[in-house]
RNA sequence: GCGGUCAUCGUCUAUCGGUAAGACAUCGGUUUGUGGUACCGAGAAGCUGGGUUCAACUCCCAGUGACCGCCCCA
């Protein structure tokens, strides 16, 4: 190591603590955001385009109307609309209290934001049903990994007003479209009925007998599950419990007439729809305000690993529990980071927004002052274009109009301004020619709708782009 | 809430108890009006806080975070 190297090294390293010391003075500034928390980079953007085109697209053709709440409300109203005794309420809100004294929490799903909206705007006398749709972010204060995140976005549809089967089934499908238009084609439905108020309070007393007789097999969970959540026994992944669960009586044998029509009849639009599902009577959701339907959307990959990528019910009493009129409705959430990564594993194709086809270079203090007006003039007639124009070299101007692989550059030098014109090079061919300023954007025009593309970029310099993408990350 | 693995330039990856190397990416240059290659150069890192030591990026502890497995869910 020379001597020079050694005093650079030194002088950076104190460098180095002194900028500590100004730091810890200061406070400590952590570059990162809280825990379970992410930045979406520009580069995964088109997976989140992807997916907000899919669903802005299904819901517009299903006759969903978007809507878009507060991401903060009353604690109250996710206590009472979830649940109390259910694990997002419990254990995952995010709960503060504003300076005014309001007891508020982040949204930790949408559906009771949606609902109260409903009950305020009295949307009840809109015709039925009515559908909306919202999507955006939504937290829970959870162990993060793969997939699972304390603030993740959603996308959820509602239904309100109807009481049909038909709704039911209409609603799974647009669930299993949703996913399916993101090219996630491996999924499975799984769908039961936990039946109504009167049916439910029945079962769930024979439940509690059931789970009574064999409450030593449970685990402690499951234990303490029994006294105020005992249906979520049933989908315990503990094996004791699972065994349990197993020999346990059924919800669907035990629903009402009612509820067992509905449950009959939903089966039968869903083969109507050729839509496979597996009925799996142990499904029951973490929220309490279902009623009779609920389902679950799930991929699988080639190793059998499963993940959940949404689901929903019916919720037919929680209009009225949070003082509307008695109104059925039914809905369903995706979770969209779920979504995203399916796609990646099966390398669906995301979103390509429209990239510049033409780059503007200029040399020298006049072109450049002309260059900024002509940008806008192009824009303005729809050509997308693309600039650098910090850099001075017209090398190295050309050499990001390469690497960003447009097929015209324009260049605009001291002569061409005084004269009134501009180079049009052709970046495949290489052949340039000069036109006059008032022509050129026709030209433009004209050029990039006749010019085809040809591919003449060697893998070598694809490689470059692709790194350079992620190295942007 | 519990268990496991891990933590070095923007990214990926080395090395070492004596203050860190390379690749990719970025920026600049190779006679300043012409792009892909090549060559030269520059900037850029030891998560945080303690401890052991003459000396810690390295060893130890704690914290934080990421990932994996439970639990739960989206």
């Amino acid at each position: 190591m020379s001597i020079k190297q050694k005093v650079k090294k030194t002088s950076r390293k104190t460098l180095k603590q002194e900028k500590k010391k100004v730091v810890m003075e200061k406070e400590p500034l952590l570059l990162q955001p809280p825990r379970g928390m992410k930045d979406i980079l520009p580069n995964d953007q088109c997976y989140w385009d992807q997916v907000r085109r899919s669903t802005e697209k299904l819901a517009r053709e299903y006759g969903y109307l978007r809507i878009d709440t507060p991401l903060v409300e009353f604690s109250n109203l996710f206590a009472r609309g979830v649940g109390e005794g259910t694990d997002i309420v419990e254990k995952e809100m995010y709960n503060f209290v504003t300076k005014g004294g309001d007891k508020v929490a982040l949204r930790p799903e949408m559906t009771a934001g949606t609902c109260r909206a409903y009950i305020q705007h009295g949307m009840n006398v809109l015709p039925k049903p009515i559908k909306l749709f919202s999507t955006g972010p939504v937290y829970r204060y959870d162990r993060p990994q793969e997939g699972r995140y304390r603030e993740f976005y959603q996308v959820n549809f509602d239904v309100f007003g109807e009481q049909d089967a038909i709704l039911d089934a209409q609603v799974i499908q647009v669930a299993a479209r949703v996913v399916q238009s993101l090219g996630i084609k491996a999924v499975q439905i799984q769908v039961n009925s936990i039946g109504c108020a009167a049916c439910r309070k029945e079962y769930r007393e024979l439940l509690i007998n059931y789970l009574e007789s064999k409450k030593q097999k449970l685990c402690q969970d499951c234990k303490n599950r029994l006294e105020n959540n005992p249906l979520r026994v049933l989908d315990c992944k503990e094996d004791k419990c699972s065994q349990v669960a197993a020999t346990a009586p059924q919800s669907v044998d035990h629903l009402c007439d009612e509820c067992r029509v509905h449950f009959k009849s939903l089966l039968e639009y869903l083969d109507e729809l050729e839509l496979p599902y597996v009925i799996n009577p142990q499904l029951v959701r973490g929220l309490d305000y279902y009623t009779k339907t609920v389902f679950e959307i799930w991929s699988a990959d080639e190793e059998g690993r499963k993940s959940a990528l949404g689901g929903g019910g019916r919720y037919d009493g929680l209009i009225k529990l949070l003082g509307g009129e008695a109104t059925p409705a039914i809905g369903f959430g995706l979770g969209v980071e779920r979504l995203i990564i399916e796609m990646k594993r099966v390398q669906a194709k995301p979103y390509r927004a429209p990239k510049p086809r033409v780059f503007l270079a200029q040399l020298g203090d006049l072109a450049k002052k002309k260059s900024l007006k002509l940008f806008s003039e192009l824009e303005k007639s729809g050509i997308l274009v693309a600039e650098s124009f910090g850099r001075g070299s017209l090398k190295s101007q050309l050499r990001v109009a390469d690497r960003l692989g447009v097929e015209l550059t324009l260049i605009l030098g001291q002569k061409e301004a005084l004269d009134k014109t501009a180079i049009i090079k052709n970046m495949i061919t290489g052949v340039q020619e000069i036109v006059s300023m008032d022509k050129l954007i026709d030209l433009v025009k004209r050029k990039l709708k006749t010019d085809n593309v040809v591919v003449y970029h060697d893998n070598n310099h694809q490689n470059n782009n692709h790194d350079g993408d992620h190295a942007a990350q």
